[in-house]
DNA sequence: GGAATTTCTTGTCCGTGGTCAACATTCCTA
DNA sequence: TAGGAATGTTGACCACGGACAAGAAATTCC
């Protein structure tokens, strides 16, 4: 039930057993299913989520409905909105499933008291943000520069995984772009997939 | 010299006076001026660089050498192309002084030790990246949902203070708005300032 | 204090990508 | 297995904001 989170953390950090033991007991297992919220705007985000299987999307929802997507999670990643849940404040987020999905959920407590219990935590979890730093970096600066289609080439070139995973309409809304739009990019480049 | 960084580290974890001499033994202090590079594209990114005091701005070049703005920096705050100072591999970002600034400068290497010389620095940067995920997590949200007249209404509302500090070119750089535009818009809100 | 550079404003023009709507296609699920 | 929902395609139209250029205003620097 642990291999995918242990396999993750032991690629930046080395665990004993003992640390093992120990961190699993801060986590709770739990499924959902296919369009089942996690956290909805004004909830306080009471947790952070792993993905052991599945996939979730984070969104916002603007003053006419339309869905913003900011992130998307599937096995092996983290989710949740993190300043709702460091500060414990209203959450600006929507997270839901895209399909059933698999998770282990911590506190925020946990989260806290899994740092001080297992000190090499906070090395992961430096890492961890250090990495999603220069992805969120590459995406600022993808979403600044670049047309429509240069933005969907970048995301064929360096993140081809998301496009096998994630259906069209939704991948559309990441990149911010109309799915008109993007469904006549995909035509002009060939059907390129 | 180390009196706003240890304030800044002060803010997130306390620290006794022995660490506080440990932590102050990793870092050299520098001035530079106006105009002078700390980084350029295609270097290995040597150096995290906390500011004393001054103004730097990070930026990519596009094809046609226009600027496009990431960050600012000032008084309190970290600036490097995290990407190359993490992996050692080539900078995309330059990294510029705005005006005359005073750095503290440490090491990739020095990074690294320091984090196990002082392992409060780990909770440290940790607490410090989860901050610069929420950031930039509002940045991207602004960056794609937004119409530019928006974008600068934000920024008067959540960063008034990049608004004083930092020339309107700069500002709309950082946007990804056309400094003409930028200049129309202030005009349709009545100077917002 | 005057020249040079940097920054800001305003005008004209035009392309990218959004909106809306109709239709086609695929996929759930009862 | 049929009906509905979700997803993807295409067309017509048009607004936002970019590009370019000329000139004004403000800073900087000998």
């Amino acid at each position: 039930m642990f291999e995918v989170l242990f396999a993750h953390i032991e690629e930046k950090v080395t665990l004993t057993d003992k640390e093992k033991l120990a961190i699993s007991e801060f986590f709770t297992f739990k499924k959902i299913r296919r369009k089942q919220y996690i956290l909805q705007e004004g909830d306080i985000c009471k947790n952070m989520v792993f993905i052991n299987k599945g996939l979730l999307k984070s969104y916002r929802l603007d003053e006419k409905g339309g869905e913003h997507i900011t992130v998307f999670g599937w096995e092996g990643w983290w989710i949740s909105d993190l300043k709702s849940f460091l500060q414990q404040i209203p959450a600006t987020l929507f997270i839901d499933a895209v399909k059933d999905t698999e998770l282990l959920v911590i506190s925020r407590e946990d989260y806290e008291e899994l740092t001080l219990a297992v000190p090499v935590m906070n090395r992961y979890f430096r890492i961890l943000y250090e990495n999603s730093l220069v992805t969120k970096d590459e995406r600022l600066i993808s979403l600044n520069r670049y047309t429509a289609e240069e933005k969907f080439q970048r995301l064929i070139d360096y993140n081809p995984e998301m496009i096998q995973r994630v259906p069209q309409h939704l991948i559309a809304s990441y990149l911010g772009l109309a799915p008109a739009t993007l469904s006549r990019i995909r035509k002009r480049l060939g059907s390129g997939k």
